[in-house]
Order: C-alpha cells, then sequence, then structure tokens
RNA sequence: CCAACGGGAGCCGGACGGUUAGGCAAAGGUCUGUAAAACCUUCGUAAGCAGGUUCAACUCCUGCCCGUUGGA
C-alpha cells in the first residue's frame, strides 16, 4: 500500500519548510492543500515563499476571478497522488486548508451534488428566517438537524436547500486515503502571534501593496481570490487612494492604511485560532508542538516509523 | 495661572436620571462543492477621587485630581 504524508496546522508554523525539507530526504513530492496559494498572482500575502526550483503541486492553478471549491480540489489531488505514487516517490500533502485535507479523508456523498450558481444568486438576497422557511419547507429533517450556529449560517443553509432541490442520487466517493501520517504542527497563541505579525512586517517590507494595486489593474474586490486575508484587508485604503487625489489628505491615507493594517493582523490571529480548532477534532492526528525545542527530532521520528513500518 | 473640553471594561465609543448600547480585541466553537469563506457562544455588569441632590446617578450639582487644546 502507498504510503502518504500530510503536514497540516495553524499558519506561520512552518509547514512548508517542513514539506521542502522531508521532500529532500525521502524523495517526496509537495502537494499544496491551501485554498489561496491556488489563486495565480495572490504571491506575497499568501506567502508562496518557497524557492523558485521547489515543484509544489495545485499552487497557480487558478485566477482570482475564477471560483473554486474542495470538491474540485478533491479530485485534483487525488490524481496527483496517483501520479506521484505511480512515479514511486512519496506525496506530501501540506496546508492549512482544513476542508480540503478532509475532503481527503473523509469523503462524503454531497461531493455528487454541484453549486447552482444560479440558485445561489437569488438565495443571496434572501434573509436568513427565509432561508430557514425555505428549508424546512423542502426539508424539515435537514433543518431539524442543524445545531445553532448553522442554522443561523446562510452559507450553510444554501448549501442545504442546493442540495434538497438537487433531483440527483447522493452517490457515495469510495476513494479514501488511509495509508497516511498526519503530522499537525501548532503553537500557543503567545508563541504563534508574534510570529504572525512579524511576517505581516515582512511581508509589507516585500511589496505586497503594489502586487494588490497590478491585481487591482484585472480583477476587482468582488472577485473570490481577493476575498483572501492580506488582500480584503486593504479595500478601504485603495477605495481611499483612487478617490482622493490631494496631498493634503496624506496624513488620512496614513491613518487609513495603519488601521487596515492593524485589521489584518487581527484577522490572522482569529484565522490561526480557527484552524487550530479544525485540526483539534481530527482523529488520528500527531500534534507537534513546533514551540518546543525537540520538535524537529519528534517529526524525525515519526515520519522515520510510519515509512520504515 | 486662566479658559474650554474631556475622564467609562484591555481598547474605541453612542445614548441616557432607572431597562443588554454597539464595535474591536481575547478565548472557545460550528463545519462536507464559497472554508484565508460564512456562522455561533462566552467574557467582560464597567464609569478618576470625595461629597451632594434623588426612591434611583455613568448621566445633574460642588470641590479636587488627571489629560487634551487654546490663552497669558
Amino acid at each position: 500500500m502507498s504510503k502518504i504524508l500530510i503536514i497540516s496546522g495553524p499558519t506561520a508554523t512552518g509547514k512548508t519548510s517542513l514539506a521542502i525539507k522531508l521532500a529532500k530526504k525521502y524523495n517526496g513530492q509537495i502537494i499544496s492543500a491551501d485554498s489561496r496559494q491556488i489563486y495565480r498572482g495572490l504571491d506575497i500575502g499568501t506567502g508562496k515563499d518557497h524557492p523558485k526550483n521547489q515543484t509544489i503541486h495545485l499552487i497557480d492553478i487558478i485566477n482570482p476571478n475564477q471560483a473554486f471549491s474542495s470538491a474540485e480540489y478533491r479530485q485534483l489531488a487525488l490524481e496527483q497522488i496517483n501520479q506521484i505514487h505511480s512515479q514511486g516517490k512519496l506525496p506530501i500533502i501540506v496546508g492549512g486548508t482544513g476542508l480540503y485535507i478532509d475532503s481527503l479523508i473523509n469523503p462524503r456523498h454531497t461531493f455528487s451534488i454541484k453549486p447552482n450558481f444560479i440558485l445561489r444568486f437569488i438565495l443571496n438576497h434572501l434573509s436568513t428566517p427565509t432561508l430557514q422557511s425555505i428549508l424546512k419547507f423542502l426539508d424539515s429533517k435537514t433543518y431539524n438537524s442543524l445545531n445553532h450556529s448553522d442554522s443561523l449560517n446562510p452559507h450553510r443553509l444554501i448549501r442545504k436547500i442546493e442540495i434538497s432541490l438537487s433531483l440527483k442520487n447522493l452517490k457515495s466517493e469510495k476513494t479514501k486515503l488511509d495509508n497516511y501520517l498526519h503530522i499537525s504542527l501548532t503553537a500557543p497563541n503567545d508563541y504563534l502571534f508574534p510570529r504572525i505579525d512579524q511576517r505581516i512586517d515582512q511581508r509589507l517590507q516585500a511589496g505586497l501593496l503594489s502586487e494588490i494595486k497590478s491585481l487591482l489593474t484585472q480583477y476587482n474586490w468582488s472577485h473570490p481570490g481577493l476575498n483572501t486575508l492580506a488582500y480584503k484587508e486593504f479595500k478601504p485604503y485603495f477605495d481611499k487612494v483612487s478617490f482622493v487625489k490631494g496631498r493634503s489628505d496624506e496624513a488620512e491615507r496614513d491613518f487609513v492604511l495603519k488601521s487596515c493594517i492593524q485589521r489584518w493582523r487581527f484577522d490572522e490571529h482569529a484565522y490561526a485560532r480557527r484552524q487550530k480548532t479544525w485540526f483539534k477534532k481530527i482523529p488520528g492526528i500527531n500534534f507537534i508542538d513546533i514551540s518546543k525545542s525537540d520538535f524537529n527530532q519528534q517529526i524525525d521520528k515519526l515520519v522515520a516509523n510510519f515509512l520504515s513500518s
């Protein structure tokens, strides 16, 4: 049975560099599980900072104005895994998008129901209580099974309605990864957050603002790719820049910029928290605390054991 | 020294003589074709100090302290 390595964890824990290291050591090929690095042109803000000659599959595969989904990801990733296995190499899946990783190890039947964008467009204009009534009418069983959080979540309600309106029979997905080692990097918040903040400063210095500026010549804020951390927070700033030309407003612009950066910082913290929540509940995961000094040895031991078994 | 304005949870902050402001942060959570999305819960019962008015004061009055701005 062919083996697979999975590396997950919140942002700023060094997943990619670990993956590169392991790929070199064990003749591996890296597959990204990152819902934002799939976009071309979002480089600095999504942290595509690996060496240029290092191949990472499933990054830069679509444009920022295109939609993407976990089901599409699943399909592409499975293809990649097969291909890498056929070359006799070790696939290393690395990323922070819990849903994408989950789509590989825990697929579900609703993947056979495709999105209906016309329906979504219409439903998007309705209030949450209305969506609730619609779902209750169509499928009261599903509606009643929703927890408090999901029953107030328009995105999730719309998807449920979409499923209940679909006439297709649900067919279960058979392909499911099983012979894998799942390592999840983690760290306490008071260790992780300063690292995040530091990386934010680096990305600003690396020219994030000019990257956004050039993206905006082709794309706009309503495109799915721009609804991304490190990008979406700067909308107020760029709105200001384009509407106000007077130099007298420089101080004000600077103030707006500062508040955008602050917003971004907070959003990154919240994101890291959500990621940790996600990985916490995945069974069979091996957590490695990167704030501990011996974490590299722990990883080496885990991987060596797994590959020799 | 004088004047004006202000003083509230870790921060911002609207209102207001009595009922949860709200937002941010922080922490926890939900999760299956938007997931770096979207959504939920918790948490903070707080008012510079000393008095007074009042059944009731963050809110009104007096004094003091502190801060900002303006003036000498």
